[in-house]
DNA sequence: CCTTTTCTACTACATCGGTCATAGACTAGA
DNA sequence: TCTAGTCTATGACCGATGTAGTAGAAAAGG
C-alpha cells in the first residue's frame, strides 16, 4: 500500500508538512486554526493517525515535542485522488473536462499549456 | 442544501436511477450486483438513506413494492464532486490537468474537444 | 528547586458509511 | 384459501473520521 487512504482534514493536515517541510503539531496546528478550532489534540490525533498510516515519521525532537515529516508526496496523493473521481466520473476525462468548461474554471492558456504538456509528455515517453 | 453530498455505494446507486429513470430496489439490487454482493438490503438500506437525504423520492408504487426516482441530476453532483476535488488542489486546474496527461488520460482529441466547448461557452455567456 | 507551561500518550465518544439479519406485512399462484 | 415468495421496516454492528478531555512527563523560567 503506497498511497494510503487520506480523509479531508487528513489532507489539510499533509498540506502543511508538504509546504513547510518538518514540524511539530504546534505548527500545524496553529497553520490551520480558523476560529478555535479544531483543537491542539484534534491535531494531535490525526497527526497520529497519518503515522500509523506511514504518511508521516518522526524525525527527531526539540525540546520535549516531536518533529514530524512527509514519507508521501502530494503529487502521488492528488494523482490518487484524481483516479478515484474519475471512476465516479465512468473512468472517463471528457465529461470532467466538460465540467470544468462550465463551470468557468479553464481559460485558453490553461488549454494551452495541457497542450505543451502533452507534448512533452508523449515527447518522454517516446525516448524511453 | 441542493446538493447532498454522496458516498461511493451512494454513487453507485444514484448512477442506475439516473441512467434507469425510475426503479425499484430490486432492479436496482440486481443492476449493481457483482460477485453476490451487496445484499439486498444492503441496498435497500442505501435507498433509505438516499431518500433520507431527499436524493431520491418515492414515486408510486407496484404490488407492494416502492418505485423511486432520482431528485438531483446527475450533473449537479459532478459538478460538487469536481469542485471538492479542486479545493484539494488549492482550487487551481492546472495540476489537475498536469496530473490527467502525466496519467496518460488526456489524448489530443481531448484538449481540441475542450477547446471547443471553451468557444461554445464563451459564446453562449455572451449572448446572454 | 519549585512552579508554570507545554507536550505526549491514552481514552472516549458521536456520527457516518457499509454491511446485513430478522420480523412482519403483503402479493400472487396453486 | 392457503402457502410460498417478496418487500418493507427496523434494528444492529463495525471501522473510519472528527472531536476532544485528562493524566502525567518533560522543559523552561525565575
Amino acid at each position: 500500500m503506497a498511497e494510503p487512504k487520506l480523509s479531508a482534514l487528513e489532507l489539510r493536515i499533509m498540506g502543511e508538512f508538504w509546504t513547510r517541510g518538518a514540524c511539530s503539531i504546534r505548527e500545524v496546528h496553529e497553520a490551520i486554526v480558523r476560529r478555535d478550532r479544531p483543537a491542539y489534540t484534534t491535531v494531535q490525533t490525526m497527526v497520529y493517525r497519518l503515522e500509523a498510516k506511514a504518511a508521516l515519521r518522526r524525525t527527531k525532537k526539540i525540546g520535549n515535542a516531536h518533529i514530524f515529516e512527509a514519507t508521501t508526496s502530494r503529487a502521488s496523493v492528488q494523482t490518487r485522488l484524481l483516479k478515484e473521481l474519475l471512476g465516479l466520473f465512468d473512468g472517463s476525462v471528457k465529461p470532467v473536462m466538460a465540467h470544468l468548461v462550465e463551470m468557468g474554471k479553464i481559460s485558453d492558456e490553461d488549454i494551452e499549456e495541457a497542450q505543451k504538456l502533452l507534448d512533452a509528455h508523449r515527447g518522454k515517453s517516446k525516448q524511453k
